[in-house]
DNA sequence: TCTTCATGTAGCAAATGTACTACATATGAT
DNA sequence: ATCATATGTAGTACATTTGCTACATGAAGA
């Protein structure tokens, strides 16, 4: 069963929403390049559950980035701040 | 149940025996770091199993090095290569 | 309005990850 | 010879992931 409401506090954290939208993907086409169910792609995005290595890696691949990019255990600085704004302390 | 053969072809490439070695850990040490079993180690570094994406982070984190230099899709060139070696095609 | 597309919610079934315990073997040190 | 450490194998139990199906909603367009 799912997670209905995300009331712990996340496992991961990840760019995946921010990143398909940069490209214009749908989740259906994300899901379909990495090769999975369209409604897991939404299930990670909604936190709802942590995925296994394997698929994290082919949703980095399907995105072109690295594996670090896109999943971190630690919260992501935003992708603006890191380009345009000195002041971002974290990576 | 656990995989007692490997005949499937491997979901995933590692290098978890190779910087473990470098850093002179046993799997009891690096599954204490990574607050995982030490058993955990053993049938990652066997390829028994894959991890989750969590797992696979931390185990990075433990070793302190970026998850795309710990695990991927498509096989390892060795280091000593990378290093020394011109010839080496893959990075 | 009707249709399509993107997204959210709900549930079930199957596969898999992880912890844990126990035991076997090899090696190195004392 | 004994002991500790590192590693492999086996098996059980439980939680989680993933695929899939179905239905609801909202937005965009014809």
């Amino acid at each position: 069963m799912k997670k209905q409401v995300p009331d712990e506090q996340p496992q991961f954290y990840t760019r995946l929403p921010v990143l398909r939208a940069e490209r214009g993907m749908s989740r259906k086409e994300l899901a379909e390049l990495a090769g999975v169910h369209y409604q897991t792609i939404g299930y990670l995005e909604r936190g709802e559950y942590s995925p296994s290595l394997v698929l994290a890696l082919r949703i980095a691949a399907a995105l072109a980035v690295p594996l670090d990019a896109v999943f971190s255990l630690t919260p992501f600085a935003s992708m603006a701040d890191q380009l345009y704004n000195t002041e971002g302390e974290n990576r």
